[in-house]
RNA sequence: GCGGGGGUGCCCGAGCCAGGUCAAAGGGGGCGGGCUGAGGACCCGCUGGCGUAGGCCUGCGUGGGUUCAAAUCCCACCCCCCGCACCA
């Protein structure tokens, strides 16, 4: 059994021919400059795009879905008649290029191999990859080469990087006016950081891909008594701090005494490591063990309840300060360590002057379901005996943590807590903040209350966490939490700039419509987000030159830049004079030619020129990309077209797809199961390649591209190549007669013209594939058997527009077909077919000989013997009245009644009528409703005719030997000779209904 | 946790927004037949159950509800997938 992953040469005779078919058609679309689009103000114009990509590794199939989607739709465009413009660029911005370059360069071994056994590098090119920039233009050329050889209609004269010079003064204008506008904002931001690098990481920097987590522990100060210094306790539950009995310190664990802000706090020595990357001048100033601190009181904050010191193994000193505040209450881990100390009966020992009723947990929070103390609760529930029990303890405190945040209230009675000596008239006051805030509300406003007062008084400070630690750095260090200062954000949740982002999506089509709620919410939540980055390829930051624009930032208006660039490249414009002025005047219209001429020495037609080309072109009509996108570059796209652009040049379209699996597997660098584009496309052939992607999923589920859908695809693909030569050798043949077959046939290209049209037009791919691929397809062969094998006028007919409806989604091979059936011109750019005429009765007629059949087979495989011969007997033909009746009332409550009404007419009595009528209106419910229209319009069908003319059909089709038509009025003998059960059956006979005996 | 999407026949997957045309498209697999020396190639048929006459029964995650009528609408529950930012 061969995989996809074993083969690399075309697998059959037929995927040579087709990968030959494509060479000869890509040469030639190239030599005739087919694609190349320039302004024609006689055509609509359609400006299409694809995200474009990003080079650190050949293109694979999953890529190549978007792009085939692109296509097919570029394609179907241009054959309705519009001048389409489908150009392409490569995004080097960013850094993984910068990263894997430097893997390369240092021998990585892993992914030296991952680039020649599963991306089929050749190992002489590997030298190539060792300089980044070596490496983004190895790769964009490999993409380029697998863009033609897919037969992408793109325009390649307008081919950028974004690294090209005239590209950066683009991206320097467009960051100086998102600036100006109030855009771009310099802030504080907490990122994760490598300590070694000195450098902020994302997933794609760590070990096993993890993502950093950052959260955020709050610091709440404990005083110890007697001493300047305050315990840090880190928590992730403020509010709890009111049922605070003791505190934890790990004995065995080294703390340090450091200055931050204007007070002395204790924390772990590594927690005092962490804060030196998020607070400015902390200094340790002295250490000591945890030991030494266990025993000693401290105050709480809160309440000003003196609590003891404790010692606990289970407090961890690389989480947060490695000091934890202890709430036996509502903390399963606070709970056991806390009964555990007690059982052992040292802790008299440890801080003799502490007794146990001191540390009773002091119930806060009522939730629905729980006791007073839910830590006891849980702790019993899952048997918890001790500290040690980490998973069990880890389950217990999530169930608590979850139930008290969703569920739970802060006791109405909290301030009873508190025992601050002040005197009776200053309680209020001091009461004040618990009684009016926090008491008896919701934990999730108690928690950020309760953070807020303590600032407010300086005993709280926050600190950041990585919350999935430990995560490590590619390097191996482990990463820790760095407040980065004076980063450059772009304010996406600027609220002005949010309304005209979502007022600009009420006129943008978004396909499919179901993904249009995702960017709604997208816009929702999206706000501040980091601009730029210390380091990579890319684009200066135009006033703060130190710093790289980041790569999703750079991409968001580039589809502006494919307008013009050919020009300013044709034009011989250096990049020195592509100044802000020139983008302003291009761009936007502003400015006096002239002065910007004589300014920047660029004659003024030229200028003018440039910006008649966008004007002609913009807006983008058609934005493409893969689903991934939508909560980022498709969203980030839209917010600066509308920062940038007046209304009548903001996107009218966004089309979103999924991805794509292989042999229904996710494709992914550790299963080593990427199946490189260019090496898919000499297997199987690009149509075929295109095609199975397309046919197998619809356009937002994920493809799964198998060597079976494959060879299926391209049997289809055979038997189109079949049918022409049929059509071709049929030239002249002697059988010219017009049939029902031909009208039928006529009829049913009427159908799928305009039918896949829409689909493509709705971007149902898949549908309009498999309506191209296989409906039309067995349309041909019910046409050769209605027609007993030969061939008519109609079929050529049928032949040639499906050849070219074939020509978006398989252009080669239909430019091919297109030449055998003898035509010079490229099908790629000839109109989509016109529909022919349509005949309903014929489609009737064609549709009640199925029934019949059907019909015919289903009572045969009921009576077990063999028929021989079959009686048909048609209802007179004035009874047509009753389908009428049937079909105008179709689905109201009337029809039967009609129907009866219309029987009764005819001479039937009572009990007839009725029978006949049900038969009638149950069928009409049944039908295809296209077909009682069709049979409405006509109003009758001879089935008498039909039915003689096709008999032998009819016989062939149900494997009878022999078919009698006979019709109710005809024949009075027949009705004698027949066994009284077959004249049952004539009582209910009805238009569309023959009665049919089997002998 | 927040947000988005989804659970359909042996499998994959359409249908659901606009309820009746739905035992439910299409593909795969399986079974039978044809073709053939033979076939994993091609063509035809069948593929929920029952039925000696074109019919009946069950059925679209689970449980309720609305309706003459529900895979489709409403409610509750269970389960699955994806995204959550400085990263392309």
């Amino acid at each position: 059994m061969s995989t996809v992953l074993s083969l690399r040469g075309p697998v059959s005779e037929f995927a040579k021919f087709l990968l030959d078919v494509a060479e000869k058609w890509q040469r030639e679309w190239q030599r005739r400059r087919a694609f190349e689009a320039d302004p024609d103000p006689s055509k609509p114009k359609f400006f299409i795009t694809a995200a474009f990509p990003y080079p650190n590794s050949p293109l694979h199939l999953g890529h190549s879905r978007t792009y085939t989607i692109t296509d097919v739709y570029a394609r179907f465009k241009r054959m309705q008649g519009y001048n389409v413009l489908f150009p392409m660029g490569f995004h080097f911005t960013g850094t993984p290029i910068l990263t894997m370059a430097e893997a390369i360069a240092s021998g990585d071994r892993e992914l030296i191999d991952l680039m020649v056994s599963v991306y089929d590098v050749p190992e002489h090119d590997l030298d190539k990859l060792k300089d980044p920039l070596s490496m983004a233009r190895y790769f964009s050329e490999e993409a380029k080469k697998a863009m033609i050889e897919a037969g992408y209609s793109i325009d390649w004269r307008r081919e950028f990087t974004t690294v090209d010079e005239e590209f950066k003064r683009f991206i320097t204008w467009q960051f100086l006016r998102l600036r100006e506008k109030g855009y771009i904002k310099q802030g504080t931001h907490p990122v994760g950081w490598c300590p070694v690098h000195s450098m902020p990481v994302g997933m794609h920097d760590t070990k096993g891909d993890a993502e950093p987590e950052i959260g955020e522990y709050t610091l709440i100060l404990f005083r110890i008594e007697d001493e300047g210094a305050y315990l840090a306790a880190a928590t992730l539950r403020p509010e709890t701090v009111f049922g605070v009995t003791n505190m934890w310190v790990n004995p065995d664990t080294l703390y340090v005494k450091v200055r931050l802000g204007n007070k002395v706090v204790i924390v772990s020595e590594r927690a005092a490591f962490k804060l030196r990357f998020q607070k400015d001048g902390v200094e340790v100033i002295g250490k000591l063990k945890g030991s030494e601190l266990v025993g000693k009181v401290v105050v709480n904050p809160a309440t000003g309840r003196r609590v003891p010191v404790l010692p606990a193994e289970f407090v961890d000193p690389d989480t947060a300060t490695g000091v934890v505040m202890s709430v036996p209450a509502h903390a399963p881990y606070d709970y056991v360590a806390l009964r555990e100390l007690l059982e052992s009966g040292k802790l008299s020992r440890i801080a003799p002057n502490v007794d146990a009723s001191m540390l009773e947990p002091i119930p806060l929070i009522e939730v629905e379901g729980y006791s007073e103390v839910p830590a006891r609760d849980v702790v019993e529930k899952h048997g918890i005996r001790s500290q040690r029990e980490r998973n069990k303890l880890d389950e217990a405190t999530k169930e608590v943590y979850s139930a008290e945040f969703r569920r739970g209230r802060m006791r109405r009675d909290l301030a009873k807590l508190l025992e601050f000596g002040v005197p009776a008239e200053l309680k209020p006051y001091v009461e004040a903040p618990v009684v009016m805030d926090i008491a008896g509300k919701p934990v999730p406003e108690a928690r950020e209350r309760t953070k807020l007062w303590l600032e407010a008084l300086g005993y709280a400070d926050k600190m950041y966490e990585i919350m999935n630690r430990p995560v490590y750095c590619r390097c191996g260090t482990e990463i820790v939490v760095k407040v980065l200062k004076d980063q450059w954000f772009i304010d996406y949740g600027n609220s002005e700039w949010k309304e005209s982002v979502l007022k600009a999506f009420e006129s943008i089509r978004v396909v499919p419509p179901e993904i249009r709620q995702e960017f709604l919410k997208t816009v929702d939540w999206l706000h501040e987000r980091a601009v730029a980055r210390t380091r990579g390829l890319g684009t200066p930051l135009p006033w703060d030159k130190s710093w790289i624009i980041e790569s999703l930032s750079d991409s968001t208006i580039y589809m502006a830049f494919y307008t013009v660039i050919h020009k300013i490249r044709k034009y011989g414009i250096h990049p020195s004079k592509l100044v802000p002025e020139f983008w302003d005047y291009v761009m936007l219209g502003k400015g006096d030619p002239e002065k910007l001429a004589s300014k920047l020495g660029i004659p003024r037609d030229v200028l003018e020129d440039l910006r008649s080309e966008f004007d002609y072109w913009y807006p983008l009509d058609s934005r493409h990309s893969g689903r991934d996108l939508v909560p980022n570059h498709l969203t980030f796209f839209v917010y600066n077209h509308v920062a940038l652009f007046p209304p009548d040049k903001w996107p009218k379209q966004i089309v979103v797809n999924g991805f794509v699996m292989l042999e229904g597997k996710k494709m992914s660098k550790s299963l080593r199961n990427i199946l490189p584009l260019r090496r898919a496309l000499r297997i199987y052939g690009p149509d075929t390649v295109r095609a199975a992607v397309l046919v197998s999923a619809e356009l937002l589920q994920d493809a799964d591209f198998s060597d079976a859908v494959a060879r299926s695809v391209m049997t289809q693909l055979n038997k189109v190549v079949k049918h022409v030569e049929n059509a071709v050798e049929s030239t002249g043949d002697t059988e010219r007669r017009e049939t029902l077959a031909d009208r039928w046939l006529d009829s049913r290209l009427a159908i799928h013209v305009k039918s896949v049209a829409q689909k493509l037009e709705e971007l149902r791919i898949r549908a309009a594939s498999i309506e191209l691929l296989y409906e039309m397809e067995h349309d041909l062969e019910a046409y050769l058997d209605l027609r007993g094998g030969s061939i008519g006028p109609a079929y050529r007919r049928f032949v040639e527009s499906w050849v070219k409806m074939l020509a978006p989604i398989t252009p080669h091979i239909a430019e091919e077909m297109w030449q055998r059936l003898g035509h010079e011109t490229l099908v790629s750019l000839e109109k989509w077919p016109e529909p022919p005429a349509y005949h309903p009765e014929t489609i009737a007629a064609v549709y009640y000989l199925r029934l019949l059949i059907d019909d015919i087979k289903s009572i045969a495989k009921v009576i077990k013997t063999k028929p021989k011969k079959a009686i048909v007997v048609t209802a007179p033909r004035n009874w047509w009245r009753l389908f009428r009746a049937a079909a105008e009332f179709a689905g109201s409550r009337e029809a039967l009644r009609e129907t009866i009404k219309a029987a009764r007419e005819l001479g039937l009595d009572a009990k007839r009528a009725q029978r006949v009528a049900r038969r009638i209106v149950e069928l009409v419910q049944r039908l295809d409703p296209e077909i009682v229209k069709d049979l409405l319009k006509v109003g009758e069908l001879d089935e008498q005719r039909v039915l003689s003319q096709n008999a032998d059909y009819i016989a062939a089709k149900a494997g009878l030997e022999e078919v009698v038509v006979l019709s109710m009025e005809e024949d009075a003998r027949l009705h004698e000779n027949l066994p009284d059960e077959a004249r049952r059956k004539l009582e209910a006979v009805a238009p569309l209904r023959p009665a049919v005996i089997l002998q």
